[in-house]
DNA sequence: AAGTGGTCTAGACCACTTG
DNA sequence: AAGTGGTCTAGACCACTTG
């Protein structure tokens, strides 16, 4: 009476070739059996062996090439994944959120802005800008051009109800997404926005973030986020 | 004359798919023809109309489940990955990388350490406290709390040669690693290691990092960089 | 020439959901 | 009972690498 979990054989395989690496048995650069040899060995069909070895390279544990064969390959670096926390999210979720507009307007693009917008200087763009608050506290503070082609309404938008970025995400979904985040000193005049009275306050989180819809700019966008309610975190 | 390029057939029954997906004709949670559709529209055998979707599956643009059939997903949150830079690698390779140890001794844990290090009050633990420098400025302020137990040789390394983090990984491979990045401002005494005399400077990316070897905790560590000299990005 | 992985076929049985 | 996806078989032809 073993364990009468039946366990697709192309399961079985895998196990078996994870537990030879795991195990140090087959080290970094071995050849591992081929589709063949592990089809007789398993007495499986050639797919089926197949599947296990296909796998394995999906997952990153073997490399394979036709002619040459299957290869246990290095584990890569172990390079951890941050994901972005969505501070704004996160207040919708808990029903704290709410946003004061502070500019919503049309302006010209100067020649940095346009640069970045991909447009020419001096043509039309949508500026806005937003202070973001979790329970009446200020939690970012955004800066945000945008694109009118690709966003007309922007500008008409009721963002007490509706997130800029939100409503950009749903009428102009992107394509394309630059993000770039520091470390930096909120200015007098943005202390006094966040509400950052301590002279030792004042370190934010900045996020710089460009978006593409269908190869056009469609924002740029700047938040900065004071470092006591903002901190990114991963777990491998 | 058409292109001779010729496709594998799984490829475009996934190109079909996507087309139409993409295309908005057929929108998030309709149901796409079975594999048996599939193979009839395509005159193709069923495992290969199962291939596209089953490809299709895995790359998130589909949801299947038996009995039921394979349905649009909604598209998900283009959630950015952000990837760690590592500016003592890249100091490495350009060549222009060194270290100074400004500590390497056996301590006693206190009661704040003993916790993280999930080790009792009073246990032996070495201690490290490292200036790393790019092209002779200091780039990052590092203390490190490392386990004897998995790594009892650490104290005796040269860190002029091995970086103390490559060293570990290198004895004592991590199973897992816990990460927080927060942004700091510089105390005093962290400034002047740093050289960061200006009024304006002080502000520092914080990576706090713990790390697991086989349901151990291998070492805790707190790096301080310089805003200037430390930047996070993606692409998607 | 023999072996490798990549693609593909035309069948099969299964557990699962639906009418 | 008919349809779905999940697993599996025993064949096939291909481009590719190696001796």
């Amino acid at each position: 009476m073993t364990t009468s979990v039946k366990l697709p054989r192309f399961l079985l395989i895998k196990q078996f070739i994870e537990t030879q690496i795991s195990s140090g048995k087959w080290l970094v650069g071995t050849r591992v059996p081929s589709e063949n040899e592990l089809a007789v060995r398993f007495s499986v069909s050639r797919m089926t062996a197949r599947r296990a070895l296909k796998e394995l390279d999906d997952e990153g544990l073997l490399s394979r090439s036709p002619g040459l064969g299957s290869f246990v390959t290095k584990p890569k670096p172990a390079t951890p994944q941050i994901n972005l926390p969505d501070v704004i999210e996160a207040a919708q979720a808990a029903g704290s959120y709410s946003c004061q507009t502070m500019e919503a307007s049309a302006v010209y693009a100067d020649a940095g802005t346009a640069d970045l917008m991909e447009i020419n200087v001096g043509e039309s763009l949508y500026k806005g800008r937003f202070i973001h608050l979790a329970e009446g506290i200020p939690i970012q503070l955004q800066e945000i051009y945008v694109n009118p082609k690709l966003a007309p309404a922007f500008l008409k938008q009721n963002y007490e109800k509706v997130v800029p970025d939100a409503y950009l995400d749903w009428i102009a979904p992107p394509s394309q997404t630059e993000l770039k985040i520091t470390a930096t000193m909120a200015t007098a005049s943005q202390k006094r926005k966040l509400l950052l009275t301590g002279e030792e306050e004042g370190v934010c989180m900045q996020l710089n973030m460009r978006k593409w819809c269908s190869d056009a700019v469609l924002s740029i966008s700047v938040a900065i986020n004071p470092a006591e309610r903002y901190s990114l975190s991963s777990d491998i």
